[in-house]
DNA sequence: CTGAAAGCGCTTACAG
DNA sequence: CTGAAAGCGCTTACAG
């Protein structure tokens, strides 16, 4: 058994009550008398329990972090990750704890969400991804669960705390760098366009691509989550000619630097021969060679602000549904060459 | 207020604890009430507060996973993520939920452990890598937290809960592999040998060369946490010239999957002219140009086995320092050819 | 400025 | 087979 806060009670000769204020620095105790509980909470080694704070405050100080289901999809691993760890640095910071949700299918990851939120394990969600007709995501909002969204979402856009980047623009300015580089023939690699984000930053570069006066061609849009032969085959029509495409706009580095490695194959060099530019301005994105010109996305405040601001929403008790918006840059590095 | 114990006590005409037990399916209720109670339940939808329980029962029901600071390494990223998706697979099984605990700095993550620990929101804590003089983990052990670790312990050896691989030998096996092909000049490319299991793998490498009766040449093992100039000096003296290695070890598929990149530079193909073989037969293995032969460390055991010995000491609030070592297998594909 | 008491939502001996 | 009561470790009106 633990040391409470009966046992610090007792040996500063007070009242339990008076051990919780000092806890809580309140202004109606002594400094003295403070100082003395300190003393003897320092002694014996006195840690409150977090549990017992939480059944009578109704509040956990912690939030939830909702996964989405795995589809074996290697390439945002590192992202989630990093993402996790973002999340749990602003908890850290503001004292909140953080439990992960997941699933190997919808169904788990609901139950998984299911019993956190309804066990009152945790105080509010943050949910990674965003996904059409996604049952979870109808879950939370149906039953008034407190969450936030990193991402844009789908549905009841207007009633739901989200904080993304405009991706559209994202993917209308990496477009357009391309283009201000000469570039006319630029293909769009992205990993599964049927993800929120990789559609914005594919209707962007369209936009940018039809601003600029030129035909949009579809071949020039290739989904690398295709059947492995079918994506060879587009990669082998794209690039087996005279007439390649001299610029890319790849939905992420890990998919930009992968695209390297396919144009050696036809013996295409990055610069010389071909432009790439990349999203999140990840690390791969410095350690490539050549180092990829990659579009930052301020991912750390992605994170810290999602947390700040579900934790507003919880403390707050209401329930405004704010979207945050933070902005995109340009990092300029060496894998894109004016033409 | 959600709904309570009360309101289905007071609904069913029965006491809370009538209500407590058909909870647990307890043996002395009858049936009849039991049924009665549930029905109940259902219709008012009660879930039981897990605080609440947690308070009583002076357990949490959720175990902490420890992530190794960060050091801005992307390589493990991806280990690290599906490390979490099987501890949480694991326990969303045993009805367990999961935090995490992270830091940027160590200081940072003793501090998010201790207070996870001493305020009692975890019953026992994950430790997902190993490290020399950690102060985390001497923590754990000195304030006789329940922990398990996922790898060898640098430490206590002989007082530690972990589940591991035999890296010595798979690094052997991995080097004989290559050695049976007729290679004889193998390299071993590593990202941080000062981590244990890179180091272990390396052993048995060096161990494999030498029961060989090939000399072990120094040159031959690279860390790729080399500054990025001293990396490329090391690789150019290792291929920029006839007498390259036909052989290599890559501690990590990512890794290996860089080298073939790499050694494009140099004008080299996989497996023509260099065999790789890589570990943990991931994704990129699969998903790699060539499909990468590696070592299968079958994590998803890993994880799940650490969750099942991890719950049980903390069940059985006994402290046998069982240790578990799972076997590893070669994944052979097209990566690796006779000399 | 401090304490006695009630209560957060459960569980579990103890009686019956 | 079931209930009344105490208790897990805290916090917070309410008195004084």
């Amino acid at each position: 058994m633990a040391v409470t806060i009966k046992d610090v009670a007792k040996k500063a000769g007070v009242a339990t009550s008076t051990v919780s204020r000092t806890l809580q620095d309140s202004p109606s105790i002594s400094e003295k008398t403070k100082q003395n509980v300190r003393k003897v909470m320092d002694e014996i080694g006195y840690r409150p329990n977090l549990t017992a704070r939480g059944l009578v405050n109704q509040t956990t100080q912690t939030i939830g972090v909702i996964l989405p289901v795995s589809q074996g999809e290697a390439f945002h691993n590192t992202f989630f990750l990093s993402m996790l760890r973002g999340i749990s640095k602003a908890c850290n910071e503001k004292k909140h704890m953080v439990s992960i949700a997941s699933g190997t299918t919808e169904a788990e990851l609901l139950d998984s969400v299911q019993t956190m939120a309804e066990g009152g394990r945790v105080d509010g969600f943050i949910v990674l991804y965003s996904r059409k007709d996604d049952a979870v995501i109808e879950y939370l909002y149906q039953e008034q669960v407190p969450f936030a969204m990193i991402g844009k979402p789908y549905k009841y856009e207007n009633a739901m705390l989200y904080v993304d980047n405009d991706n559209v623009v994202a993917g209308k300015d990496a477009a357009n760098y391309l283009l201000q580089l000469g570039h006319e023939k630029i293909a769009f690699i992205g990993e599964d366009t049927k993800q929120m984000v990789i559609r914005e930053r594919l209707k962007g570069y369209t936009q940018a691509l039809e601003e600029a006066g030129l035909e949009m061609n579809p071949e020039m849009v290739v989904d690398i989550t295709l059947p492995e032969a079918d994506y060879r085959e587009k990669m082998r029509q794209l690039f087996d000619h005279d007439d390649f495409p001299t610029g890319i706009v790849a939905s992420d580095d890990l998919i930009a630097l992968n695209m390297i490695y396919v144009l050696s194959d036809y013996g295409l060099k990055v610069p010389a021969d071909v432009s790439i530019i990349g999203f999140n301005n990840s690390i791969f994105a410095e350690k490539a060679q050549p180092e990829l010109t990659s579009i930052d996305l301020h991912t750390d405040s992605l994170t810290s602000q999602t947390v700040y601001q579900l934790i507003q929403r919880i403390e707050a008790k209401q329930s405004l549904a704010v979207k945050m918006i933070l902005p995109h840059q340009i990092i300029e590095r060496q894998s894109c060459r004016r033409k």
